[in-house]
DNA sequence: GCAAGCTGATATCCAATGGATAGTATATAG
DNA sequence: CTATATACTATCCATTGGATATCAGCTTGC
């Protein structure tokens, strides 16, 4: 894991007018990536290498055909993701957009080892082996 | 904002067997902070410095109160923020592991910036002036 | 050829969550 | 005494999500 980095003043003064903009960026990309399922399909596809339907059906104890048929068409929307059909098979993959969002899931996934992981496998998680 | 890193094969080496853990770090920080609104009230408090139950109301056109108070009560739980009377008024307060929660909030900032915001704008963000 | 079993979905129905709006308790201002 | 503000809570309806069944298209066994 990248050290941890303390955000300095110069730092917020690069945000701050930012947030003022008409289409605020946080706002927007929460909009797109912050529904529920969204980042863990994405999790899938990125880092386990998922790209079927069934696949990332049964990788989400929980998620629902239903629902993962639409968080899909609007991953596929926001250019997330991309259909391909390829020898009568359906198959989904990361666009460079996707690859983009990857950056927020190394995010969680940092806050989640720190908080969500107990100690010792947290330490055995940030320190390499 | 930080240069743009490449995920390496090492990266991907070290990740793959934090999913399969039982308590998956993704899912786990995306389920604290991925409901709506959860991480637009984390950016009012980081950033803009509010620390108003009404202030962050007014600055969040469609929140309503019923549902903020449902979120700060839950931020509560999961510890990100602390909930502080002073001289009869409240105040809400990030605590450390609000602030940690802080590097999401920039990895939404990014993406939003590259992606949701017209070019030239996107530019202006992401070369210092 | 045809039932059995995959695949990627869609349809129906109910539960949970969120949004609109109104109201409450307390305090301060005029 | 009324008006306004703050930090909520209550009620009600709309939207979203979850459980389950089903479907169309294709392959596989026999």
């Amino acid at each position: 894991m990248a050290r941890r980095r303390t955000r300095t003043e110069e730092d917020e003064r690069r945000i701050y007018p930012l947030l003022a903009y008409q289409a605020d960026p946080i706002r927007e990309s929460v909009k797109w990536l912050g529904r529920k399922w969204t980042l863990l399909i994405l999790r899938d596809m990125a880092f386990l290498k998922l790209t079927r339907f069934g696949q990332i059906l049964r990788n989400n104890p929980g998620l629902t055909p239903r629902v993962l048929a639409r968080r899909l068409r609007q991953m596929r929307e926001e250019g997330l993701v991309e259909r391909v059909v390829t020898e009568e098979k359906v198959a989904y993959r990361l666009t460079s957009r996707g690859e983009d969002a990857v950056f927020i899931l190394l995010a969680f996934l940092r806050y989640g080892i720190r908080h969500h992981l107990p100690p010792q496998a947290a330490r055995d998680a940030e320190t390499e082996s």
